[in-house]
DNA sequence: GAGTCTATCGCAACACGTTGCAATAAGCGA
DNA sequence: TCGCTTATTGCAACGTGTTGCGATAGACTC
């Protein structure tokens, strides 16, 4: 998100850096992987992405996918997490670090971005101790219209 | 919830009354399922519960197993969430509804009663207007000593 | 340039959970 | 009790994600 007045290979760029600093290789399908993630910027499931990555390579493998993605994760330029049904998300870096709220009632979402979860971030940090991070913050409740459906 | 004072019988009673009130039937398989439910009191993965009744009754299959939970869940008996592995934990409602913090550092777990989640509840509504599920907050973050060793 | 080391890849198998379908069996009315 | 209706079950196949292993190919040393 708000990535446009980037050049478009930057992202890629760092990338290659990252990795061939810790000795390992930067090969066509890394590359075509985090084009797709970055291609999809937004959310994608695991399967959206060996999806589309087998769509411009069709000798990609989904383990090729998930441990270049895993990579991805451990050098910090991406993150998954589990949405409701379990499936996997996973976003690029650059998307700013945000959590989800599902509503179970009629299945709205929104997001919430850094200086919403504040207050949130703050009163875990307070009751637990832990500093809860953003990106796995993803809840379940009711929003307001199924709450005042509910208490009709 | 808080029902502890009632007879170990009675939940599977209660099941079944309700099971029945809907015109559905409450079968061997049913009543056994939800006796390895109980006995797993706290969590359980549903690949454990399968193993478990399997166990018990080797002619059971995973799709009944998961049948019979969704059944469960859909009576208000049972709830389930996705834990950080993505997994499925099912837990009782007898077992009273809490959330879970896990460390991402250390593996740690620590559970959150309704108590002690009150004031996290209460920031996600005042952001969000959302009313959050305990039973689905699950989070993840570091630890207090986690934190404290990634500080030095 | 040859040889060695090792990261990466593709494949196959697996684990967990879900779904469709046909067979079975329980419940219910005649 | 018989026959009909329908909930439940088992089976098989599928979707998503993970893991182990041998083959390959890139990088590095001599």
């Amino acid at each position: 998100m708000k990535r446009s007045h980037e050049p478009e290979g930057s992202l890629a760029t760092r990338l290659q850096a990252a990795v061939q600093a810790r000795g390992q290789r930067w090969t066509e399908q890394r590359q075509l992987i985090a084009d797709v993630l970055a291609a999809s910027d937004g959310h994608a499931t695991g399967a959206e992405l060996v999806e589309r990555v087998r769509a411009a390579d069709p000798s990609a493998t989904p383990s090729t996918v998930y441990r270049t993605l895993d990579l991805l994760e451990e050098l910090g330029f991406a993150t998954h997490h589990h949405g409701v049904d379990g499936r996997e998300t996973y976003h690029l870096e650059e998307v700013v670090a945000h959590g989800h709220v599902h509503c179970h009632g009629c299945g709205a979402e929104v997001e919430l971005d850094a200086e919403a979860a504040k207050p949130i971030l703050a009163a875990i940090e307070r009751v637990t101790g832990y500093a809860a991070d953003l990106d796995h913050l993803s809840l379940q409740g009711r929003c307001p219209s199924c709450r005042a459906a509910a208490a009709r």
